[in-house]
DNA sequence: TCTGGGGTCCTAGGACCC
DNA sequence: TCTGGGGTCCTAGGACCC
């Protein structure tokens, strides 16, 4: 659990700790269960202190030791820094966040655009806002089956049963998509996505299935076996209630 | 971890239009 | 007809997060 103050003073965070110990007791007294709160004044801040001294712990940064507090931790606490990236900042001798401060180069070379990001991040600094919206941006399923198959029928039973389920999920959030995408995973693992863009939205699970039917067809997706198959939807709207113009 | 599922964001290349 | 630039959209893949 992260709490983050708005507020860049290094008090209204040490005045939020008694609110911190008094949700700590709740949840342990309503449900049996420790949590672990961290507090500081940005997300990538709060996420790491909520992340330290697990489980029941509780934790602040202070915007003053922030800098001090981050460089022990490895590359890979900060946000947006996964395997590769981690893998990429080692090669040059990056192992901690204290290595990331002390970093002379240009981090672009490394990472790309997100180099002066990475450096935001090192150093404490997070500007993203909160964002509180449940705003749906894709809607997936995908199964992976117990052995590779090519069975037409097999195929299309899961097709089906995933369109229904994203057109159940569209009709509940009262959308409608401009982008249907399959996904098919091959025993070797290769992976690949093919999409297509459609002016009319669709909702219902028919249209969904048969746009994902087509995208397997046009594309030779099933040329061999797949481990496995996905449908999705994106670009997501409020649906026109126009007809699908068939393919 | 020889690899589950559902997401978001970014990037690069190509098509197309003006 | 050819060339070029710029903008936008679509597509595909990769990295990352929970």
């Amino acid at each position: 659990m992260a709490i983050c103050q708005a507020e860049d003073a290094d008090g209204s965070l040490v005045m939020a700790l008694p609110l911190a110990q008094q949700l700590k007791q709740r949840i342990l007294s309503e449900r049996q269960l420790t949590a672990t709160i961290g507090i500081a004044s940005n997300k990538l801040l709060a996420k790491i202190a909520s992340d330290h001294k697990k489980p029941d712990g509780l934790t602040v940064i202070t915007d003053q030791e922030k800098v001090l507090f981050l460089r022990p931790l490895p590359v890979r606490t900060l946000y947006g820094v996964g395997k590769v990236t981690e893998q990429t900042l080692n090669k040059v001798g990056i192992a901690t966040i204290g290595d990331l401060q002390d970093y002379p180069g240009d981090l672009r070379a490394l990472v790309g655009s997100f180099g002066p990001k990475l450096k935001q991040f090192a150093f404490g600094e997070d500007d993203r806002p909160l964002e509180i919206g449940d705003e749906i941006k894709s809607i997936s399923g995908e199964e992976t089956f117990l052995n590779d198959t090519d069975d037409r029928k097999v195929l299309r039973a899961c097709l089906k049963e995933q369109a229904a389920d994203i057109s159940a999920r569209l009709k509940h959030k009262r959308l409608g998509a401009h982008t249907v995408q399959v996904k098919v995973r091959y025993g070797d693992f290769t992976t690949l996505t093919r999409q297509i863009t459609i002016e009319t939205p669709v909702t219902e699970a028919s249209d969904v299935y048969r746009l994902g039917c087509f995208l397997l067809g046009r594309n030779k997706l099933v040329s061999r076996p797949l481990r496995l198959l996905g449908l999705g939807v994106a670009s997501l709207r409020e649906p026109s209630g126009q007809q699908l113009v068939l393919l």
